[in-house]
DNA sequence: CTCCTGAGTGAGTGATTACTCACTTTTATA
DNA sequence: TATAAAAGTGAGTAATCACTCACTCAGGAG
């Protein structure tokens, strides 16, 4: 996994569609550190304007209304960066053949420690407006469903069956897991501040020992 | 625990103070009600005050701006209401004596997901609102550490001795229990539909039996 | 070179909203 | 009962903000 910047890839997937000219660029990273610094509701347009360096009639020019700046952030996300990252780690994850549900909590803990850590804007935004947009919400759950839980839940199964996992329905323990990775990286990233927290390798040993032990048999 | 209903343990407080009028009540019961459901930022206090059946500038004669009405429901709500629920349960489940620390936990998940099914609209609230307010943050984690992590860090030490707890640091585990508590409760209350997951009794086994598998020694 | 189209501009606009304030009503006290 | 203070009202205001639109500039095609 080469490149945990989510932005590129929203360039890129955005460049098969629209020209993605300098200043529609520099509009939706400016739009992006001020939605995550001060939310979406106080960021005003001719703020954002100001960031990128643009008129702020640019903004409409490009994006229509400010909503829909913000989808064309988010939106492209859940529907294809996302999917795109699931795969693309589940794939490097099995790629290294998993021995143990060890390996394979720890690599998709790491992995995902990192996604989140290189697009914490990225993440801030969505957790504090998918709560109010359920077509958001809906997208996000389905992709995710599609894309990683049901992944998980299929590695899980195939660990049970070798008897390395404890008996509960595997989309209950997926679920779980994902859970659990969740709080961790909400609490990391969003949350709380960076001293609290020890250096990333430990506290992703940690956390991974207690899932592992708290799932194996 | 009789009372899980933080609303009530907020109107007892603040009755030490001022008088908790009966319009001023229903201004609070409806910015609760249309901020968990709307937001802060899409609620206008015109809408507050037609749900509350009462004048607009009645709002700003009690709580003199929009900021401090939120204030008005979160700061006492961080001072003194989740204090000294955290008090109550910890004087609760720790009057109970419990031999194992499979009965601690377990105690704790329920009771704390009584608490956050019945107070579902502040924690979205909450959620949503302090991701953009440093000084509630900064409140929320020092109180969270004073009444609930060293509390629980204690308890973890005396199962360390005991022999009945792995030998990762106290205080990590705490932290990493807390954050798994969080990460489900955030999922269950505010994140997912209801639908997704089972009863509740069994989704707080599941977690409990995961919590206590992964600390156990 | 001219013309057309698209990108970009920023002053201005209309809508929305938090809040004010002059006034009315209610409550408590003497 | 009268008076003063407190609670409550809602029309109106100032500020903010998303957005418009008439215009300019740049680039490409013929």
């Amino acid at each position: 996994m080469k490149n945990n910047n989510i932005l590129q890839l929203l360039m890129q997937y955005t460049k098969e569609g629209t020209q993605f000219t300098d200043k529609k660029q520099r509009i939706v990273l400016a739009a992006i550190e001020l939605f995550a610094k001060k939310g979406y509701a106080n960021t005003a347009t001719s703020e954002i304007a100001k960031e990128a360096g643009v008129a702020e009639g640019t903004i409409f020019r490009h994006f229509g209304t400010k909503e829909n700046l913000l989808l064309a952030i988010l939106i492209p996300f859940i529907k294809h960066s996302l999917p795109q990252m699931a795969d693309a780690i589940f794939e490097e994850v099995l790629a290294e053949k998993p021995k143990t549900i060890e390996e394979f909590v720890r690599a998709l803990a790491t992995e995902r420690f990192m996604f989140f850590k290189e697009n914490r804007d990225l993440f801030r935004i969505f957790i504090k407006e998918m709560i109010y947009h359920d077509e958001l919400k809906n997208e996000l759950i389905s992709h995710i469903s599609e894309h990683a839980l049901s992944r998980i839940e299929q590695i899980i199964q195939d660990f049970q069956e070798k008897g390395e996992v404890i008996d509960i329905p595997a989309k209950i323990l997926s679920r779980n897991i994902f859970t659990t990775l969740l709080g961790f990286f909400l609490s990391r990233f969003v949350l709380m501040s960076d001293n609290v927290f020890l250096d990333d390798q430990r506290e992703i040993d940690y956390i991974v020992q207690i899932i592992v032990n708290g799932i194996k048999q």
